[in-house]
DNA sequence: GTTGCGATTGGCT
DNA sequence: GCCAATCGCAACC
């Protein structure tokens, strides 16, 4: 495990529905558990996220309100939302806010941590590590991830996606969110400082640090 | 029914 | 920095 910090339970629902840019916030250093107890089982630190608000969020897809693909974001905290983009991409988000107020948190990039040889074989060997995880496709495609996983409960025993809460305080950098038409300036997109697999562009520093060790809300 | 386009990526100029 | 790939979704007729 990376920088000696032990893993946490997993939180409870209520942690998960708490305002979209803090549970974004909290998201980074939090463990990604796919297929936990399997063969293929892959653990991976969160290193960055984007906070995507809901109805008064131009770039959300809930805002122009529910539609068949964006129902999931207005149900329940603590679900997969899961889209497919540009023909060949999967992008994966946790549903946050309460249930039927919509909301969501992109991850963006992760680390790996365990199951390193699943990952590279899913993404490729000749893919370096730091950027196995690398970008919200990419993410996707190493941990398995695809519209086949929209809607599972993440607190669910069953599930397939688990997240875990870590000791320890990551140094985040606070930027705007990529790749957008609209809303592009906000600030909510959030990276571990320095971090190797935190996607491009790099955000400069410092646009604004914080520490999660500043978290607000149900711990 | 038709159409324009996207919360991306990798490769090339 | 520019652009093609590739297709499901949602807007519009």
């Amino acid at each position: 495990m990376r920088r000696g910090d032990p893993p946490v339970a997993e939180p409870p629902r209520a942690w998960f529905a708490r305002p979209t840019e803090e549970v974004a916030r909290d998201l980074v250093g939090c463990s990604l558990v796919v297929d936990g107890g399997t063969a293929s089982a892959v653990v991976a630190r969160i290193v960055e996220t984007e906070a995507y608000l809901g109805t008064s969020d131009p770039a959300s897809h809930a805002y122009r309100g529910p539609t068949p693909r964006s129902r999931v974001m207005f149900g329940p905290a603590a679900h997969l939302y899961v889209y497919f983009t540009y023909g060949v991409h999967h992008c994966a988000n946790v549903v946050t806010e309460t249930d039927g107020v919509a909301g969501a948190v992109l991850l963006r990039a992760a680390s790996v941590e365990e199951g390193l040889q699943t990952v590279t074989t899913r993404r490729g060997d000749t893919v370096t590590q730091p950027a196995l995880l690398r970008g919200p496709g990419n993410l996707c495609r190493g941990l398995g991830i695809t519209r086949a996983d929209d809607g599972i409960d993440l607190l669910d025993p069953h599930s397939r996606v688990h997240i875990d809460r870590r000791a320890g305080s990551p140094p985040i950098v606070v930027g705007k969110r990529v790749g957008l038409r609209h809303a592009a300036d906000r600030p909510l997109r959030f990276s571990w400082l320095g971090d190797p697999a935190v996607s491009r562009p790099v955000p400069r520093e410092p646009v604004e640090t914080l520490t999660s060790g500043q978290r607000k809300g149900p711990d």
